[in-house]
DNA sequence: AAATGACTTTACGTTTACGTAAGCTTCATC
DNA sequence: GATGAAGCTTACGTAAACGTAAAGTCATTT
């Protein structure tokens, strides 16, 4: 029924996300990523996929493989839909909102210093360029 | 000259910025701190608060203390002013820069994210209740 | 059948970013 | 002058997130 129903050997995965082997295997250990398993090797599914490039979006973003397994784990028993754990998920969204916006925050200041630091440097190279134009002026007339 | 030319000790920035004393040593250890010395007692002047500041943002923002330093560095070196340094130091800003549009796009994924999961959970609570109702009034009339 | 390449497990090593004593100094206070 | 708070150094310990062999399986290619 699912209209993603490929799957994925871990090379492949590995190639598409530039992580290595060695990576995903570790995630799966951590309980983050639940390939099934065709003898020995491991067959990811779309599901993997997906979760794959959540764990590399929330390393970019300064989560812990802990902190992104708890989403994950948290989602799962979401999914299985006792009120209390539903409850529990509301909250954990919403920290993790509150979580995102302290991120925006930081992006913003780090934004307005770059910014500031980049003017800063075109003054700097400005000035270098008319004290070259000075001494070339002052070399001409060296009297 | 300088308007904050105030100066703190070790634990006074340790409480404003909830770390601990053991990670202020270590980051002067890793060169991104350079308090003056009284004694043997640390003196952190108000660049260092900054400076530490910035640590902590950069952490948050998932950046390592070697990377934070290496940004700490180029500006310091930026500031001797030659020319090649202000170009890398531009192309450098322009990196990050980069690297905060990723950033936002992660943040701004993750949030459609949480909407929807947060709606969801929203409409699992909802049948639950229309499950009760359901429940109560069958009770209600039991034939 | 030998080699190549993709995959596996097991296991020890490494880096980062601190935690956690242990033991010493210095200063203020009772 | 003892006691406690705040600071220091030295040094070993630790959790997280892999890296890096070592040694074996399995399928395909030559």
């Amino acid at each position: 029924m699912s209209l993603t129903k490929k799957t994925y050997s871990i090379s492949e995965l590995s190639r598409e996300f530039d992580v290595t082997t060695r990576s995903m295997r570790f995630y799966e250990d951590q309980g983050l990523l639940k390939p099934d398993r065709k003898g020995q090797t491991r067959i990811f599914s779309s599901k993997d996929r997906v979760r794959l490039k959540l764990i590399l979006r929330g390393k970019r973003m300064g989560f812990s493989l802990a902190e992104t397994k708890e989403l994950f784990d948290l989602w799962d028993e979401t999914l299985s839909g006792n009120e209390k754990q539903l409850h529990l998920m509301l909250e954990t969204l919403a920290r993790k909102r509150a979580q995102l916006e302290q991120q925006k925050k930081d992006i913003a200041m780090a934004e307005i210093e770059i910014d500031t630091a980049e003017a800063r440097c075109l003054e700097a190279l400005k000035e270098l360029e008319n004290k070259k134009k000075n001494a070339k002026s002052t070399e001409e007339s060296p009297g």
